[in-house]
DNA sequence: TGGAATTATACTCAATTTGAGTATAAATAA
DNA sequence: TTATTTATACTCAAATTGAGTATAATTCCA
């Protein structure tokens, strides 16, 4: 019950934002360009000082403003990592932890090198395509022949990978990551300090400054799994926006096809939508445009947008 | 980008655990004795310090062991609390951010004064019996003059409470508390200084030290969301149980009566249970006494547990 | 100019799940 | 022995889901 006392090494918090944006079938994640080009990229982050900061989330909202100046649309804490010798090690200094936020905004900048695909970091979450062949090819493989020496992981992984006939469930994105550093198969695994030499074979997938590439894979899972309960997918979509553009977007996040006709249905009796009477021009017969009801927000919770994971972009008609 | 430099006030991070069990349709939290009788009560908590604790759980788990010393079983992080002026606030004082836990055991202590009835910190949140009265008798009333002077507010408020035809929706625990907070009507509210005299109306609810009560609404709120779609009842059952058993348990944690038949049949499809061949000896005919089935702990969500919220127990029949 | 291709939208239908019962069985209590 | 209590089995209509087929309104291009 007694707190520290004065002497004990001091704690630093970090606030790291994963600002998540899709644009036109791909899912982005804002990252600071502050970086030489050799170098792995970072999410904008800076520590939280209590005397400027009446709360984290304003102390967050400075760093993203300096360094990035994305407009935030949902915010929302995701996890605080503390592990020792998760971040940054040098002996002496003060103890890192790191709290990680999730923030939406629908004003991705095209193709700036600020916006990368996320599924650069994580090759193996886009399944809308079919089965990444990375994973048989390389990832089980991998993971197997460290399962035989980690037995008690297995029944993890078989939830996480969805083994055994077990389904893929899209949101455990954080499970499969954080398995694959368990199992020494990321690069941020050997940063540490963990173990020194860095065996191949690692798994594809570009990797992030200090923790940062687990607190993406954090929002990554927390977005998709929300986006099954909550009307979330809003604050990434455009004033105006057409029902496929709508499902273009939930495809990209969730990394699966999904059911045009019933992605359609379970949409427009959600109640969310309202119908702007104009008409998109593009190549086909024109969609209607569709806006937001954002005094619905709070209120339903758009159950739904279950996954029923049509065909793959490639088998279509 | 830059750190803290030397000489800004220090942080101190405080490790909150809501160890939540229930016992015979009482919904338990524990808290610590070594309080003397007329303060409010607190959770177990204790400060997280780096150079003994490799991880924040293993500093959570010395805590409770060395305060309460409950055996723990799921354990997870909630949230962290940062906010300026909502738990200590002695001036020049290091400033204290809280990571409050949720964990879960099947080892209550029956009725000592340690082990309290959650219902007595938020009495609004038990509908077992049917809607509580002091909802409509104290805290709409209250509420809603305070929403008249926060308009803003009001569409969350909607939504915490249900209110104007929403459905109560049981897993907004945390939404309602600090709705409440927010609007003066819980006794915390001025402890922090933000106001000086504490007004009547006070709502009904014993109020906790710090931010506890806050944590532990954090918890209530997580557990019931997690309950329809994760097995984690079961960490809250002895080794064997029958399903009424089982029924009461949910209906205690989500605070809603269940319809039985339906109930059953949710949880024997789901493939959790094994019968053990014995049976219990109580009142009327005898039940079968199930156990888990730890193996599909990690496979299958538990789907549903959808409240399909039968009557009230007063109006059975 | 007139299909072919492309995209959007409407509608169908069987299988499954849900909500709300009724019916019956096996014990104890009086 | 009968009432009371609790457990369990079964039914049934309504709603939801999964997977289509059918048709409409455009542009593209030969």
């Amino acid at each position: 019950m007694q707190h520290s006392k004065p002497g004990e090494p001091q704690i630093l918090i970090d606030l790291s934002t994963a600002i998540i944006g899709t644009d036109g079938g791909t899912f982005q994640c804002r990252l600071v360009e502050d970086d030489t080009e050799t170098k792995t990229g970072r999410l904008p982050f800076g520590p939280f000082v209590p005397d400027q900061h009446r709360t984290m989330e304003i102390g967050l909202r400075q760093w993203v403003g300096e360094q990035v100046g994305v407009g935030l649309g949902h915010v929302e804490q995701l996890y605080t990592f503390a592990d020792r010798g998760r971040q940054h090690t040098t002996p002496g200094a003060p103890h890192v932890v790191s709290v990680g936020y999730l923030a939406l905004t629908n004003q991705t900048g095209g193709r700036t090198r600020a916006w990368r695909d996320i599924y650069n970091f994580f090759p193996w979450e886009d399944w809308r395509d079919g089965e990444p062949s990375m994973l048989a090819d390389i990832i089980y493989p991998a993971l197997d022949s460290w399962l035989a020496r980690h037995a008690e992981r297995r029944a993890s992984a078989r939830l996480a990978f969805g083994r055994d006939g077990l389904p893929w469930g899209e949101e455990y994105v954080l499970e499969r990551y954080e398995l694959l550093y368990e199992a020494g198969l990321v690069s941020e695994a050997f940063a540490d300090g963990r173990e020194n030499a860095m065996p191949t074979p690692v798994v594809p997938g570009e990797a992030l400054q200090l923790d940062h590439r687990r607190i993406l894979a954090t929002a990554v899972g927390r977005l998709r799994a929300k986006l099954k309960y909550r009307p979330v997918i809003f604050d990434l979509m455009p004033q105006t926006f057409t029902l496929t553009q709508l499902q273009h977007t939930a495809e990209t996040v969730l990394g699966v096809t999904l059911h045009k006709q019933n992605f359609r249905r379970l949409v427009e009796k959600s109640g969310f939508l309202e119908a702007t009477g104009k008409m998109s021009k593009a190549r086909g017969r024109p969609a209607e445009l569709f806006k937001f009801r954002h005094q619905e927000r709070s209120e339903r919770p758009l159950a739904g947008l279950r996954v029923s994971s049509g065909r793959t972009r490639s088998s279509e008609a």
